[in-house]
DNA sequence: GGGAGATTCACCCGAAAGTATGAGGGAAAA
DNA sequence: TTTTCCCTCATACTTTCGGGTGAATCTCCC
C-alpha cells in the first residue's frame, strides 16, 4: 500500500519530468495548450487506472465467476491450511493460466507465484498443477 | 463496456468545460500553470481509477452448463475435430497426469504423447494443457 | 516488543512441457 | 492407385514448471 503510494508519486515525478521535457523540446513549436492538457489528461488517466487496479487488488478474486453459490471456502481450506493467496493462485491455475499470466493478474512477481504454488503443491501433496486442479475439484474447492 | 467509454468521454466533456469555466474566473489571478496542470492530473486520476474499476470489475461469466448427462463425445468431437486418440491424451490430461505417465498408460511414447498434445492444442486453441482441460470441461467434453 | 504466519521477491538448476520439422506405415476414401 | 487422415516416433530447440534456499516486509496476536 505504502509502497503502492511511493510508486505513484515516482511516476508522477518522471510524468512531471517528462513533460517539462517535452515543454522545453517542443512547447515553442507547434504543441497547443489543448494537446498539453490532452496530454496530461491521457497519461494521469493512465496512471490512474492502472493505480485503482493495484489499491483494489486484495479485492477476493475469489467472488469472481462462481456462477451458483459457492463457499465452502472456510472450513476446507482451514482444513488444508491453504492461505488466501495460495488459493487465488490456485483459481487462476484452475482457468489454465501460466505463472507469469497469474503473477501479471495478481500484480506480483512470477517468482511469487511459483513460491505460492510450492507451498499449494505441498499443502495439496500433489506434483503439478494439473493434478492440484484435479485435487482442488475433488475437495470441493473449485468450481 | 461502451456505455462507460461514453460516459467517460462524456465526464471529460463536463471536466474540458469546467476547466474553462476556471480560466475565465480565476486564471486571471493567481492560478499558476502548475497548479493549473495539477488539478487536471488530479481530476483525471481519480477518473482513471474509476474507469479502471468499472472496466475490471467483475463480470458474470455464462458457462455453458452441461445440464445434461454426459456423452455428447461425438458430435462435440468431430465438430472441434479432435481425433480418438488426442481425446484419449486430453483426458489424462485431465486426471493431472504427465505427458510421460500418459505415454506409460497408452503404451506409447513420450514423443508421439507431444505430439498429439500439440495437435489437440491447436485445435483447441490453447497454449497450455491446463487450458485445454479448462476448455474441454466448458465445451461439455469432460467431465 | 517479539514471535508466527503470510506475503513478497530473488537466484540457481533440473525436469517437464511445448514448438517445429520430418518421416514412415496403415486404413479408408477418392 | 493416389490421396488423405491418423497414428506413430524422432531430433532439436525454447519456454515454462517446480524444487530448493534464503531473505525482507508486513500483519496479527500474545
Amino acid at each position: 500500500m505504502k509502497k503502492t503510494i511511493l510508486l505513484y508519486a515516482l511516476m508522477m515525478a518522471v510524468l512531471v519530468w517528462l513533460m517539462k521535457f517535452i515543454d522545453y523540446r517542443f512547447f515553442v513549436r507547434d504543441i497547443t495548450m489543448e494537446m498539453y492538457v490532452g496530454l496530461i489528461g491521457i497519461l494521469c488517466t493512465a496512471l490512474g487506472i492502472w493505480m485503482g487496479l493495484r489499491l483494489t487488488r486484495p479485492k477476493m478474486v475469489v467472488t469472481e465467476a462462481p456462477a451458483r453459490a459457492f463457499l465452502p471456502n472456510e472450513k476446507k481450506l482451514s482444513e488444508i491450511g491453504l492461505s488466501e493467496r495460495e488459493f487465488e493462485v490456485l483459481q487462476l491455475m484452475a482457468e489454465g493460466l501460466s505463472n507469469q499470466e497469474i503473477a501479471d493478474r495478481l500484480f506480483i512477481s512470477l517468482n511469487t507465484v511459483k513460491t505460492h504454488a510450492s507451498n499449494l503443491f505441498m499443502k495439496l501433496e500433489v506434483k503439478r498443477r494439473t493434478q492440484a486442479v484435479q485435487t482442488g475439484k475433488n475437495l470441493g474447492i473449485l468450481a
